[in-house]
Formats: C-alpha cells, sequence, structure tokens
DNA sequence: GTCTATAGATTGATAGAC
DNA sequence: GTCTATCAATCTATAGAC
C-alpha cells in the first residue's frame, strides 16, 4: 500500500464525483470509501483542489490526445489525396475516441458524467481544467471544420461546433447515468450505437442551410 | 420588508446558484448578499431544500407551460389543415418560449445558467425537480415529432430529442455565461440569433438519414 | 416577521508521533 | 507513508426574545 494507495484514491474520487458531485464529496467521504487515512489525501496531492486537478486530468489529456491525433489523420488522408475532408469523418475522429477511451477502463461511466460535467458545471476553477486542455483541440477542429465546409459564414461554423460539444457531452452523461433520463426504455448499454445515431445527426445540422 | 423578503431571497438565490452553484452557495452567503436575517431563509422556505425547491419551480413550471401551449397550438394548425406537424415548427415551440421567457426577466442569464445546469448536474434532488416537470413535457415533444416524422424509428426519434435537449440545454448555458466557453468573437449577446441558428441545426439533425 | 445567540454537525488542513 | 488528534472555520437549523 505505497503509492498504491494513490491510485485508489484517484479511483475513487472519480467514482464519488460522478455520484455526489465534486462539492458535494468531502475527505472524508473519499478517504473512508478508499479505506486510507483521512491525511493521505493531502500528503498526496497538497490539497482537495491538487486532487481535482488529478482526477480531471488523468482522464482529459489522454483523451484530447487521442481526439488530436485522429483529427490529424483525417486531415493529412485528405490532403494527400487533394481533397477536402469529409464533416462526418471530422466529427467522428473528435467523437469515437471518447467511447473508445471509455471502453478502456473499468467503469467508463463515472469518467464520462465527470468530465462532461466539469465543463458545463459551476464551478469555475474546475471548468478551467477542462477548458484549458480543451481549446487548443477546438481550435484545430474549427480549423479542419472549415476546409470541410469553406462557405460556412464563420459565426455559423463556431456556434454549430458549440451545438455538436453540446450534444456529444450531453450523450456522455446519457450514457454515464444508469437511468436514462428521459425515455424509460432507451438503450444506453452500447455506448457505440449511440455514436452512429449521433454522428447522422450533427453531420446533417453541420451541412443545413443556414439564413443570414 | 415584509414579504418582499422572500422575493428579494428568490432573486438572489437564483443569481448565487448560477454563479456558484447551488452546493457551494451557504445561507450566510444569500442572507448577507439579500442584506436580510441568516433565519429568514428558515422562516420563509423551511429549508434550503425548500428554497431550492421554490426557486427552481418559479421559472420551470412556467416556461414548460409556455413550451407545451406552443405545441399544442403547432398540433391543433395541423390537425384542423389536416396535415402533419413541420419539425421546425415542433422544434421552435420547444425552444423558442425559452428565450422569450427569458427576456421577460430583469437578468435572464441566471435563469438560463440555474435551469440549464439543473438538469446535468450531480445533485439527483435537483434534477428530480427538472425532470418531474419536464417529462410530461417530453412525452408531448416525442408524440408530436412522431407525427411529423412517422417513418423514424422508436430508439432513433428518442435518441435524436435527447441530442435536441441537449444542444438546447448547452445553448442555454452559452448565452448565460458572460463569457463565451469556446472563440473569443462569438456573439452571445443576441439570443434570438442563437435560436435561428439552433433550428436549422437542430431540424436537420432530426431529418437526417438513419442506419438501422 | 425579524433578530441574536447558539447548538450540533461537518468541513479542509495540519502538527507531530511512529 | 501512515496514523491519531485536533484546530479553526464553516455549515444548517432552531430556540426564544422582541
Amino acid at each position: 500500500m505505497q503509492d498504491d494507495t494513490k491510485e485508489k484514491l484517484l479511483n475513487h474520487a472519480e467514482r464519488l464525483f460522478a455520484e455526489k458531485g465534486i462539492a458535494a464529496t468531502s475527505i472524508r467521504d473519499l478517504t473512508q470509501a478508499t479505506g486510507v487515512n483521512i491525511a493521505s489525501v493531502n500528503y498526496h496531492f497538497g490539497s482537495k483542489r491538487g486532487l481535482v486537478d488529478q482526477v480531471l486530468e488523468r482522464r482529459i489529456i489522454p483523451l484530447n490526445q487521442a481526439r488530436t491525433e485522429r483529427l490529424q489523420l483525417v486531415l493529412k488522408t485528405a490532403a494527400v489525396a487533394g481533397e477536402r475532408p469529409l464533416t462526418e469523418d471530422l466529427l467522428r475522429a473528435l467523437i469515437e475516441p471518447t467511447f473508445e477511451f471509455a471502453a478502456t477502463l473499468p467503469e467508463s461511466r463515472y469518467f464520462l458524467e465527470m468530465v462532461s460535467r466539469a465543463m458545463s458545471g459551476p464551478d469555475a476553477q474546475v471548468r478551467d481544467i477542462f477548458l484549458q486542455h480543451f481549446k487548443p483541440l477546438f481550435q484545430l477542429v474549427y480549423a479542419a471544420m472549415h476546409k470541410a465546409l469553406p462557405e460556412l459564414p464563420h459565426a455559423v461554423l463556431l456556434m454549430r461546433l458549440h451545438f455538436s460539444v453540446g450534444a456529444l457531452h450531453s450523450s456522455m452523461q446519457m450514457i454515464g447515468e444508469q437511468e436514462p433520463l428521459l425515455g424509460a426504455q432507451m438503450e444506453t448499454g452500447n455506448s457505440s450505437a449511440i455514436v452512429e445515431m449521433l454522428l447522422p445527426f450533427l453531420s446533417s445540422g453541420m451541412q443545413a442551410p443556414y439564413t443570414v
């Protein structure tokens, strides 16, 4: 139980943050659930905020790395072929790694719930952790999508990307929560099924006619 | 300062809940910001939870009432004409009242932020308040959209409605927050402009081709 | 309806022994 | 690295005077 403690704390913190929220999870809750001493959080992470940072960045950094690589692959392939990248390929490069990454985790629902809430929650410091790592990716997505849809005005493209990110994160929450929010018979177990529904929805939305 | 206190508490609570979150807003914060006595929250609302209920329901109930009336109007008009309702008309009936209602409030951003977060936040009791009032509306939306798009399989229609609600709520947050999340030059001031961008995006998404 | 005072529980963080 | 013990601050809620 040396630095095994640190990883156990990270795992239980992720679960509790997803289940009860960060603000409502006390250090006592966490250390008791993990089965370690109360002082271990401050020893390993310095403070509760230091713990929150590491819990979030442990997922956000490799996830956005995978998304970035997939995007660059799509861009490179299109450039080699001398063609525009396809809207749906770009959306897939952004979205699919999310659920592929989740599938590598023992309890993916906690990761999905926690990360999706980091973006929309009321805690500005938590939002900043999310945004700090998401902004460069979003710039890349914007530039790539502009190549796919060069006729779209800047403001329209920007807004539609925001809508897409919003729908993606609401999907992450839908899968994360055990019970579906609305519509009792929704099949949330198979996350790839949700991706295959989300992609044509967003792809059509991105390419919708627009009015100036 | 009789029952004027109650309304002042509701207004300041809405603002603080939007700015810092419900869990992070203490009764001391609230009564101090409002300029009233600490005990007044328990006198007027029984408990903090009672305050939260009233702060949320004060907005959610009339908003969903307006949405329901607009939906029923679209359905009735289509029925009289003997035609299917239009997808975009139904989406507009769901979305437009949100921002019309916001425009009647002195500080609409607090309402938009607070309500949109109630749905996606980690507090199950708060989510239940939102869902309790949203579920009947969602059933109506589903039935109406099934008339507009009868060829869509149940699971696809249900999922696309979830995507649309997710995009709507992320838009509410975008407008609510003073600084745009991503893309520094986004114009969030004019909320009707966002609605006019959201509608064709979602309308195209709802009518996208689908693969079984 | 408003106020003071306070109870009783819980919080994040740390000092110091082992 | 782990533990106990504890501090100082904060929390919700309430009792009781006015």
